[in-house]
DNA sequence: GTAGCTATGTAACAAATGTTACATGAAATT
DNA sequence: AATTTCATGTAACATTTGTTACATAGCTAC
């Protein structure tokens, strides 16, 4: 309840905030974890209190995409895109970090649409953030090239994770990418070289926050 | 008003269809007008009643990149998004054919959220299909390799002006899909000895639709 | 018709990205 | 310690995309 204070008392008048507690399904997550899978019918909206989700996309091969990351006091538009639109997921969610987070069932959530004006706002606010995270996703893989976006990428991922010091291995950041693992090595050496990041085993140190 | 209940009357009660006619300011845009330009603020939000409509994005350096388009029935979510966010427009539409539509100040949006539950409805389907617009986009861009790119381009725009032969230069091409002209001129020669399109001056038939 | 403009075609080359193959070195397993 | 597995580095090459330069052909204006 703290948690969910903390995140979304400013935003939600108490009664609202009464009934997501009472209603609300607190859950953890695990890093690494699949939150949503494609294809997946959505029953419930997840409200998240911290940690940070990572939205993908996949094409008919199976090839990932990283679209963005989603981070405490958010919730995944999607989620509601596809209760409205009565669909199946078209993304996937995996937890980035260890997540805290509530489930709210997706009946209640037109109902507080009617019952709470903060409750709309928010939707609607959240509705554009992810509009504007994909526009942003759009700008990064049509506008940048290779070794701007694999820097980019980087500095996401140690901000959502409020750590400069990444745990990763080039081949998944090649999949996030959508590229090879031969191809971020080279770029990643390339981001070495200019003094970006550094490099370990199973570890790179992002500099240049 | 016939117009109108041709698109929205199967969506909307009498009541809501009423008020959109008496408030709405319905107007006329000639193919090629600017309709929201980037950075815009947005104070109505546009109901499609024909015609279509080409959304772009643009980056620092003023290079575009054609996002989707925007047909009858539709609205431009983006605005809807902007308007809440109550920031300037990230994107650009331009009329790509001859349109008419209807104007609603944006006050009405939320105010008729909560009174009508069809329009409340329509704005988040609204969302929703743009969003898997969005999604489109992303996967085109994404995955598809340029001679790919270039004919699903041919082809929406083949399907959204109902025609088939598509009076085109291979420089707004390129433009829209953000390289150059001489590597749409390229792969056009390819994709017409494919027999997928017929070359002409000023002028593409699409074949394969 | 001729001059000039615009759209298209194409060659030659450059840069970016993707692929295959293999080497090295760290960690895990036996 | 020897063996195996995995992560990374790198060379060599292929493919895709971007760039520069120029030729040709149709249209417009005079």
């Amino acid at each position: 309840m703290e948690d969910l204070i903390e995140n979304y008392g400013y935003l939600f008048e108490d009664e609202l905030l009464k009934e997501i507690h009472e209603i609300g399904i607190y859950k953890s997550v695990k890093e690494g974890d699949v939150l949503i899978e494609i294809g997946d019918y959505i029953k419930s909206m997840p409200l998240l209190l911290n940690g940070a989700i990572k939205i993908l996309r996949e094409d008919k091969e199976g090839e990932e995409l990283a679209l963005y990351f989603i981070e405490r006091g958010d919730t995944c538009t999607m989620t509601l895109s596809c209760c409205v639109g009565n669909s199946k997921s078209e993304i996937r969610a995996v937890a980035e970090t260890d997540v805290h987070l509530i489930m709210i069932p997706v009946q209640k959530m037109s109902e507080w649409m009617r019952k709470y004006s903060s409750w709309q706002e928010f939707i609607l606010q959240s509705y554009h953030s992810r509009m504007m995270e994909m526009l942003e996703a759009i700008d990064t893989i049509a506008f940048l090239k290779m070794d701007e976006r694999l820097l980019k990428y980087l500095r996401d991922k140690a901000m959502v994770s409020h750590n400069d010091q990444l745990q990763v291995k080039h081949k998944d950041i090649a999949q996030d990418l959508h590229t090879s693992r031969v191809v971020v090595s080279r770029l990643l050496k390339k981001l070495e070289r200019d003094n970006k990041i550094k490099l370990f085993r199973n570890r790179i140190k992002v500099i240049a926050l």
